[in-house]
Parts: structure tokens; sequence; C-alpha cells
DNA sequence: AGCAAGATTAGC
DNA sequence: CTAATCTTGCTA
């Protein structure tokens, strides 16, 4: 579930450092039957790793500007992934500064799906990736959120009947808040 | 082969 | 509020 993805740390190794971030943010998209999931016109190109084993990555650019990272989380056959909308920088910040090319502050460096990818150097060449390797992946780290909220996804025209968007309350880094939570646990 | 749309972001 | 920017998927 997207729920056990919050407390989680996404971790990328690569040549230039090692950054990571814990995770407060993420979106469920569920099967051919959501109208928001990539899935929803059946089996494509694109959306071929949503069809494959859970536990791998699926990243896609949007708006032809913005790489968004996607975890896939049922089993080959059913397609669903939850996308990681924002973290809590934790490790390579300076790193991560270098890469937004910009002045901000640490808890905004990965504040958002587009600047998440970006702050940890995640591109179109991760996508398919097993995140219980080693380069992109996915560590626990034993740390919990304690208060969880729920809202509808956010930036689509289809589908926002579905709360299936969760993140930590009220953390620094989440995106932004939600219009209507449904509730909080 | 051509075209419209898109799970966003920064800048005016 | 809008431009940026380009791949995918659909239509002809």
């Amino acid at each position: 579930m997207a729920r056990d993805l919050l407390g989680k740390v996404l971790v990328h190794d690569t040549r230039e450092g090692l950054a990571s971030g814990l995770i407060v943010e993420v979106e469920a998209y569920v099967g051919e039957s959501d109208p928001a999931c990539h899935a929803a016109p059946g089996p494509t190109k694109r959306n071929a790793p949503l069809y494959g084993p859970p536990g791998f990555s699926y990243v896609y650019l949007n708006y032809g500007v913005h790489y968004l990272v996607n975890v896939v989380t049922e089993p080959e056959g059913s397609p669903a992934g939850v996308l990681i909308r924002a973290l809590e920088p934790l490790e390579g910040i300076a790193l991560m500064r270098r890469r937004r090319m910009r002045p901000i502050p640490d808890h905004a460096l990965c504040q958002g799906p587009g600047n998440l990818t970006r702050a940890l150097g995640i591109s179109l060449k991760n996508n398919k990736f097993d995140l219980r390797g080693d380069t992109l992946y996915i560590a626990d780290r034993g740390r919990g959120i304690e208060s969880v909220s729920w809202s509808p996804r956010i930036g689509i025209a289809v589908g926002t009947d579905r709360g299936w968007r969760c993140f930590a309350s009220g953390h620094v880094s989440v995106s932004r808040e939600p219009l209507s939570p449904l509730r909080k646990i």
C-alpha cells in the first residue's frame, strides 16, 4: 500500500555521490479501472513496467520537462504504482543543491515529484530498476511517520474522486497542503 | 505522418 | 496565469 512507503528512505547512489530522502508524500494509481492511472488505456509501451513485478521503478517524462518516479506495487499482470511526490532530504544535500542549480532551503530540495527526481539525479535511465538493488533503492531505516493525512490526488483531471494521496501531516517538505483531507490517522 | 495531451514547475 | 518541452499514443 501507499501508506507503507511513507517513512521509508529513497536512495540514489551514483558516481557523483549518494543522495537520499525520507518519503513524506505519495499517491496511488491503481489498475486499468483508475482513469488517472497510466494503465487506464490497457498495456502500452510506456506503461509496461506497471504490468511487471512489484518492487521495480516506473519512471516517465512528464510535460517534456520533468521525470516522475513510481514504485510498482502489485503482482505481475496487475498494473499499479505509487508516485513519490516529496522527500525530506537526508544525505547528499550539497549534491542535491548542485543538481537543482538554484538557492533553495534544505526542506524544499525534494518538494514535488519533478523536483525530487532532479535532486536525486533520477531520469529515464532509472526506469524498471529493481528497488531492492544497490543503485536506486528503497531502504527501511526504522523511521516511521507518526501522523498521516489523506486527500484526493493532485494535478489530474480525472479520478479526483479517489482519496489516494497520503502524506506526513504538516510536514514542511510536503508539496502542498490538501484542499480537502478525507481523514487523518 | 501529424497532432493533442500530459501524475509539473518557475517566472512574469 | 502561462510558457517550456518532448514522448507517447491515437488517428488518418
